[in-house]
DNA sequence: TTGACTTCGTTCACCAGTCGTACGAAACTG
DNA sequence: CAGTTTCGTACGACTGGTGAACGAAGTCAA
């Protein structure tokens, strides 16, 4: 129960402000005056908050509807839809090798999309050069950055802004949020807030808001690459638990496997799902499976649709996937889980696979069953849902778009 | 996202005095001023709520500090203090055989504790006598009652107020709410809002908020009886899922049991932890121990204090609870996990036992290891949390007092 | 005892925000 | 072109929060 900020009456516009945000992203553009009835705010509330985000330039105003499509007689209202040119959240994502960027505006519509390689060991450099360059363009375009969302493979600490240990990008205690904000330090430009998430968080709330699971209220996402990843959404945001672990799924005792992890231990999920026991069920030798899992992933695919045994490998991880799963949604009950990273080539197996283990393993009670469904965002996904994290504070009205 | 009702300046008050009271409850009693100090608010304003609050006799004002208890000069507060003679909070809980009732004043001092014994197959009658005399008793005191909430064994739909399946009553998709608010209808009398939960989450609520838990933000609760019940509660409220199904954790596929369970299928962890499996493995045999949980785990400690074969059997299934708890904690990261229910008996030996296993198991990284403790308050749990919960809408502010 | 000093709680004028009503604007209908 | 309907805004009333000012109620020291 954080304190938060006295609440004034600048926090009741806020409030209402964002309600109409809302109104207009989940029921579609409206004219002020049903909007007023969808939100159950007086017209002249409705009145005074669109003229605000039309200052801002946070809305479009389209022309009056063409008298065709019209039903009713009277004064036909100036549709207002969300987008305008002013506002945008900036998304960020550092990864091994590659850097990707996407910037969205209010409606959800990308503004900037950006992939860079990057020398392994000079991804920091490569991200502040990435920062400052998106930012110049959108600023350049008259755009207003509500903030900076950086999404990291590895454990961070978003309260205080650092990646606690990012293993594969050799960081630790590393302040990113410091580094980031420096590098966006221009005289004469207020600086904009800087926040950390890690990578899968952030595609999960990219699957849950813009990808395969659009509008799902709860939202499981799991990632597979050489580890394992995960994220709860609920409503659009992430469920961190109490230090912000939650969620690290791949070291859970699932599935019973002997192998020792790379963690140290034996009986990790993620020594039954990852990569490498999918070569190893499969017996697909792929050279440097771990630099690009999806490749590897697509090989083996195209290997199953020939070899029966493949097939066989997969459907035998995709058991040991839906073990897992099952326990999960069984804890979490989720409406839907989508699938991303290295299983999505193997979707068309894996699917039916974690499917059935769930008709098998869920509860019934004749509730409807979870949805299993694929990523669809691909490789933008981490850098789409910091951009949207970064968005959803405005949504939710705990920050201003003034 | 729930789109909640238009926010208006009696919302800004809500909000406000919310404010007001989680800073008495959280910080303790303290003057107007020094509470306008902790929340950020204007002295004026909260004169203004203090005032309000003070009308609805929801809190003291005590008398000036004695002068040697005072450090500095100047006028003396007259010091606040949340409790009053008003407003009150109702929890009801039925179960099989028996029923409690607790009511909550603000303070969270409790007004009234009930327990009766029912026959079976006569709860609901029972259920609505006790709420009948509860109410009664409490008006006559001159109390308000916020709402009534009202702990069930079983699966409940909250929006619905509809207990979907409780085996152990026999009920099934019983509106039970509406079966409460008529049997608190009376003429002249407002009727007062009633909820239905399920046990566990309450006695999750409890816990969290007045039990072994006070104050932390994630808790984790598992209570044993001849099933598995569980809850998770953050910052005071439950984590339901998208159907309401989370935390039925008793059916997850975990421990590896071959054992056939109640639901049909094997694998499931309270096959190897609910009070069947700890009497099986220590071999002492109790009767009626379904009929009384706690009744069976206190023979079964007192055996095992002189026979060492009992305390390994104990301890056996003490692993097989941590391994469980080391599951769902990994996902769930609670900064606390309350054993409850038959466990209590036996926490001398399980508790070590699961703290064991979270020790191996989880991953280090430097966190704080989450504690394990056992339950405080026994049989009136699912009453207070019930009560609790109710009361907590009004620390929320989502819930005006007036 | 008394006056200086400090802090508390309230009063008051002001501002921000919402609401309902009234009214002009902008369409359609016949 | 008058009648009708709906849209969007202007305006006054009301609620609620805020800072400044002020009386109240203590302590402290001479």
């Amino acid at each position: 129960m954080p304190s938060g900020s006295p609440v004034g009456s600048e926090t009741l516009r806020r409030l209402n402000t964002a309600r109409v945000l809302r109104s207009l992203r989940d029921q579609g553009p409206a004219s002020r005056s049903l909007v007023a009835q969808r939100t159950g705010l007086a017209k002249a509330t409705v009145g005074a908050i669109v003229a605000d985000l039309h200052r801002l330039q946070a809305i479009d105003e389209g022309p009056a509807a063409t008298s065709r499509a019209r039903v009713v007689a009277g004064r036909p209202g100036r549709p207002v839809a969300l987008g305008g040119a002013g506002t945008v959240g900036l998304g960020l994502e550092v990864n091994v090798g590659y850097l990707a960027a996407t910037a969205l505006d209010l409606a959800g519509r990308t503004v900037i999309s950006h992939r860079v390689t990057a020398h392994t060991g000079h991804e920091l450099e490569a991200l502040r050069e990435l920062a400052r360059d998106c930012h110049q363009q959108l600023t350049a375009q008259g755009r207003r950055i509500i903030g900076v969302g950086v999404a990291v493979p590895g454990l961070v600490s978003r309260e205080r802004g650092v990646v606690v240990a990012a293993p594969n990008l050799h960081w630790h205690e590393l302040d990113l949020v410091a580094e980031v904000t420096k590098a966006l330090r221009r005289r004469g430009v207020q600086p904009c807030p800087v926040r950390v998430d890690n990578d899968a968080n952030c595609s999960a709330v990219a699957e849950a808001t813009h990808g395969a699971a659009r509008g799902v209220d709860h939202v499981l996402f799991l990632t597979g690459t050489v580890g394992l990843g995960s994220g709860f959404v609920v409503d659009g945001r992430v469920q961190r638990g109490s230090t912000g672990y939650a969620g690290e799924v791949g070291h859970l005792p699932i599935g019973g496997s002997e192998r020792r992890c790379a963690c140290g231990r034996r009986g990790c999920w993620e020594t039954t799902v990852g990569l490498p026991a999918m070569l190893r069920a499969t017996g697909v030798r792929v050279r440097d499976a771990h630099h690009d899992p999806l490749a590897a992933a697509t090989e083996v695919a195209r290997r199953a649709r020939a070899d029966p045994r493949v097939r066989a490998g997969v459907r035998e991880v995709g058991g040991w996937l839906g073990t897992g799963v099952v326990t999960i949604a069984g804890l979490l009950d989720p409406a839907a889980v989508v699938l991303g990273g290295y299983f999505v080539p193997l979707g068309s197996l894996l699917v039916p696979a974690v499917d059935r283990a769930l008709r098998r393993g869920m509860l019934g009670h004749g509730a409807p069953r979870c949805a299993v469904v694929l990523s669809t965002l691909g490789l933008g996904a981490a850098s789409t849902g910091a951009a949207t994290d970064v968005l959803s504070d405005v949504f939710d009205g705990q920050v201003s778009l003034a």
